[in-house]
DNA sequence: ACTCTATTTGGCATATTTGCCAAATTACCA
DNA sequence: TGGTAATTTGGCAAATATGCCAAATAGAGT
């Protein structure tokens, strides 16, 4: 069966992207796009308990999407890559496609017909 | 406590981005990001039962990802959004960062920030 | 040492996802 | 009309993910 190293590169690329499929991870990256933040920001800003947000962050980082740097008491999580957010951008046209049917990202593929 | 707009769209991004977050489907995307394949093709490319396949596509087309076409028998799906591809390969930088630790994606293009 | 505050970890009950089988559906062709 | 290939759907057991609580760990200041 061919296709094996394609898969393995799948599976690579799933799990990261595993890591952002939630909606409480995608927006506490949303958020520390623009600025770092403590456990305890990202915590106040998500509202829900911090032993849960404290899990999703370590999700995060162990995917490579994010790292931490101690600060006396805390903890502050950052992007390690900003690609991330223009990543982010084009699921936004993928979401406007669907509800606009029209047509969404870049450029039309040549297989509209609907 | 605000963050109800931001935490309404990570919702709709979470969707779609949860739609990729499999293995089978990341891998069905970049083959499709090709050439259009029928369910058939893609069930040989992939290797697991057709109703698997056929229930991955489905997830795929129900978040916007895919769209169907009817050609007599068959159903061919294909990409609606090429930029999807740039998604993905955005999260290769992150995978790449994670294996070297070096630093992956200096950007193509204008970033840092926004 | 004791006390805060900040963060992580263990455990566990409750969802959600996955993948296979079998059965239903749809289209083509003789 | 019957037969066959292509695809979808229903159902269900097994695997994963999620979120809260309680308990553990780490740092700073007293």
């Amino acid at each position: 069966m061919s296709h094996e190293k394609e898969k393995k590169l799948a599976q690579a690329r799933a799990k990261v992207i595993k890591a952002l499929a939630h909606p409480t991870r995608i927006f506490m990256v949303d958020l520390l796009s623009r600025e770092d933040l403590s456990v305890t920001e990202l915590t106040e800003a998500v509202g829900a308990d911090v032993s849960t947000v404290s899990k999703h962050l370590s999700l995060l980082k162990q995917s490579g999407i994010l790292i931490d740097r101690k600060d006396g008491n805390r903890v502050h999580y950052s992007l390690v890559c900003p690609c991330i957010m223009e990543f982010i951008h084009c699921i936004d046209d993928v979401i406007y496609g669907e509800a606009e049917r029209g047509m969404s990202c870049l450029l039309p593929k040549g297989s509209e017909a609907r």
